[in-house]
DNA sequence: ATGAAAGCGCTAACAG
DNA sequence: CTGTTAGCGCTTTCAT
C-alpha cells in the first residue's frame, strides 16, 4: 500500500504513454483507470497500471486534459481586497465551495481600481477558467469586459439585477434597516451614518434603509459621513461624526471593518460604547465577534452566498436561466448597541 | 482604435486557425503577432491580424498554451486559512507579486488540516503551476510530497532550515525577545505567554525567545496558556491568563488575532490594558492597528516576504541554490504595552 | 517575411 | 475488455 514511489530517473516527466508502457498496456487503458472510465477495466490490468503509476511517479498533465476537455476546472474569484476580513472570508467560502466541486480558485484582487478589475477579468478569461466570480469595485460591474470575455459569470456583492447576468446578493436596504431598527428600539433619537463609499457615486441600499428607518420613525437624520469601507475610513468617520456639532448617540456603520476604526476613534474620544455612543454594523465578519465591544452587526450568510455563486457556475444549477439572487440577513445582536451581556458559562480557572 | 468587437456568430470560439484564415495569413503568423515574437511580422499583416483578432473576438487559449510550453503561468499558494488577517494579507502581498510577473495564484486553503494540505499540494502539482508557495501547518512540512510532486516549491513561515527547499521566514525567537524585553522594559517582571498551538508539537520559537528574555533578566516565567492562532483561541487564553492564581501584569500573545481575542476577555474581565494587564502580540497585521487598545506588535515583512518567496520561484532569483532567507521583524510601539499615546495631529470637525 | 507541419499529453469514439 | 487513433489549440523549427 505505502510502496514508496520510487522514482525511476527519466528524462523529462512521465506521460501517460511511459506508464502505459511499464504496464504493458495501451494509453487509453490508462486514461480509463486514471479517470474511473468511460470504460471498465479488468481488475487486473487495472493493479498493474496502477503499479505502473506509482512506481513510475505519475502526475497527470492537467494542461493536456484542459485543451481536450475545453474545461481547466478552474474558476476564478476577483475581489476588491483579499486583505479586508470580509472578502477574505468570503474567498475562503468559494475556495471550500469550488474545491467540494473539484474546482481549484484563482483569486484575484482588484484593489479598488477599475483598470485592474477589468485586466483580472480578462486575464481570467484568456486562462479558460470555466467560471468567474465578480465582486465589483463598481456599483455597476464593467458587463461589457464579461461579456466578450464570454465566460459564465456572477456578480457577488449586488443588490441590483443585471439581465442576462447572475447575480447574488444581499437586501442590503432591509438590513439597514433592523439594524437602525434596532437601535431605534434602544430610545436612540439621533443615529449617525458612517457611510463606505465606492467608487461609483451611486446610491448605496444601506444608506436607502438607514433613512428609510429613521423616516418610518418619524426620527430626523443624524450626521453622514462618507469614507471608504476600511478601518481607515471607519476610524476618519468615527473622528468626524464624534466631532460633529450635533453628536449622535448611535452610529450605523456600513462595514465591520469601518466600525472597528470607528470603535476606536471613539475610545480615543474618551466616550463609553455603548453608553454614550452606541454602534451597530453591516456584515457580520468574525472580526465583529472579537472587537471591544463586540459588534451587534446585520449578517450576510456569506456560506451559503459563496456556494450558490459557485453551484450556479459549475454547479446544480449551472445553465440554468441568470437568477438574481437575494439571501436573507438577520441580527447578530451583541454589546455595542447596548444590549445586556450575559457572562459566558463560567471562566476556567487555574493556567 | 474602438471599433466594437462584433461578436462574428459562429459555431465554437475562435481559434487562431479563424483567425488566420480571416487575415489571409498562416497560423504562424498570428502566433508572432499574438505573442511579439519570435519572429518579426509586417506592419501590414500585423494590422491585418490585429484587425481580425478584434473583430473576431479572438483570445488565445491558455491551456494549449501551457501544454505546448510546459508552463501554466500559474503559481500555487497554500495557507492555512484565508480568513486570518495575517495569511489574508499574505495572500494579496503574493498576489501582488505574482501578477507583476504576470503569473496568476491559485490559493487554496488547509484549515490546519494536514491532510488536506497534502491534497492541495498534490492537486496544484497535478495542474502544473509553475511552483507552489506552501505554508505548511506542520513545523516540519511534509517534504515528501514536494518532493514526490517535483514542482519548485517554497516553504513560507518557516524558521527551520529545510535542506534542498528555499525557505522564507522570520527569527521568531528574535522578534519575541523584543517584544517581551520592551514589556521588561516597562517593568513588568510578571510577563505571560498567549501561545499558539500548532498541529505538530515542537516547540515554536517565540515561546524560546519569550523564555530566554526572561531568563536574561533574570525574571520567572509568568503563567502560558496554550490554544489555537486564532480570535477563539485568544480569548480563552485571555480568560485562563485573567483567571490564573499568579495573574501576569503582562501578557506577550504569539499572532495579532490572538491578541485581540485575548483583548476581548480582558475587558470582559474589567481589566484595564495597559494599566493592569498590557499586552504585546506578534505578526504586524493591520487589525492590530484598529483593535483597542491599539496593539504593540512584533512586525513580519511581509510584503517583502512575499515578493522573495514568488522571486525564488519565478523570479530573479529563480533557479539559484535553495536559499534559507530570514526576515528582520520590527517592533511596531502602540499603546497596548503602555507606551504613551499623542493624539493625533487634529480631529477634523463639522460633519 | 511568411508558411507547413510536428507534436505537447490527453480523451474518447471506434474497432477489434 | 483492450488497442488505435484523431485531434483539442498552440508554438516553433525548418523551409521557402
Amino acid at each position: 500500500m505505502t510502496t514508496p514511489a520510487v522514482q525511476v530517473a527519466r528524462g523529462g516527466p512521465v506521460t501517460r504513454k511511459d506508464v502505459a508502457r511499464y504496464a504493458g498496456v495501451s494509453t487509453a487503458v490508462v486514461s480509463y483507470v486514471v479517470n474511473g472510465g468511460p470504460k471498465k477495466v479488468a481488475p487486473a490490468t487495472e493493479a498493474k497500471v496502477q503499479d505502473a503509476i506509482r512506481v513510475l511517479g505519475y502526475r497527470p498533465n492537467a494542461a493536456a486534459r484542459a485543451l481536450k476537455l475545453g474545461s481547466s476546472e478552474t474558476l476564478g474569484l476577483v475581489i476588491p481586497d483579499n486583505s479586508n476580513p470580509f472578502f477574505s472570508q468570503f474567498a475562503h467560502a468559494v475556495e471550500d465551495a469550488a474545491a467540494a466541486l473539484g474546482y481549484a480558485l484563482v483569486l484575484s484582487n482588484s484593489d479598488g481600481n477599475v483598470a485592474k478589475e477589468r485586466r483580472n477579468v480578462r486575464n481570467l478569461a484568456a486562462r479558460q477558467v470555466d467560471g468567474v466570480l465578480l465582486a465589483s469595485v463598481l456599483f455597476e460591474p464593467d458587463l461589457e469586459v464579461l461579456e466578450t470575455a464570454d465566460i459564465p459569470a456572477v456578480l457577488l456583492n449586488q443588490e441590483r439585477d443585471a439581465p442576462g447576468f447572475n447575480t447574488i446578493g444581499v437586501d442590503l436596504a432591509a438590513g439597514a434597516r433592523i439594524a437602525v431598527e434596532h437601535l431605534i428600539g434602544h430610545g436612540h433619537t439621533n443615529i449617525g451614518l458612517a457611510m463606505g463609499t465606492n467608487v461609483s457615486g451611486s446610491l448605496d441600499g444601506r444608506e436607502v434603509g438607514w433613512r428609510q428607518a429613521l423616516q418610518a420613525a418619524g426620527l430626523p437624520e443624524g450626521p453622514v459621513v462618507y469614507s471608504g469601507f476600511t478601518w481607515p475610513g471607519g476610524y476618519l468617520a468615527g473622528q468626524r461624526l464624534v466631532a460633529s456639532v450635533n453628536r449622535p448617540t448611535a452610529i450605523f456603520a456600513t462595514s465591520d471593518t469601518q466600525a472597528v476604526g470607528l470603535l476606536r476613534a471613539v475610545h480615543e474620544a474618551g466616550l463609553s460604547i455603548p453608553g454614550e455612543i452606541a454602534v451597530v454594523s453591516f456584515d457580520g465578519s468574525i472580526e465583529a465577534e472579537y472587537s471591544w465591544p463586540p459588534l451587534t452587526t446585520v449578517e450576510q450568510p456569506v456560506a451559503a452566498m459563496a456556494e450558490a455563486a459557485v453551484a450556479a457556475l459549475v454547479g446544480a444549477t449551472r445553465g440554468e436561466k441568470p437568477q438574481h439572487r437575494i439571501f436573507p440577513t438577520k441580527l447578530n445582536i451583541r454589546q455595542s448597541c447596548g444590549c445586556p451581556w450575559t457572562p459566558s458559562t463560567g471562566v476556567p480557572h487555574g493556567t
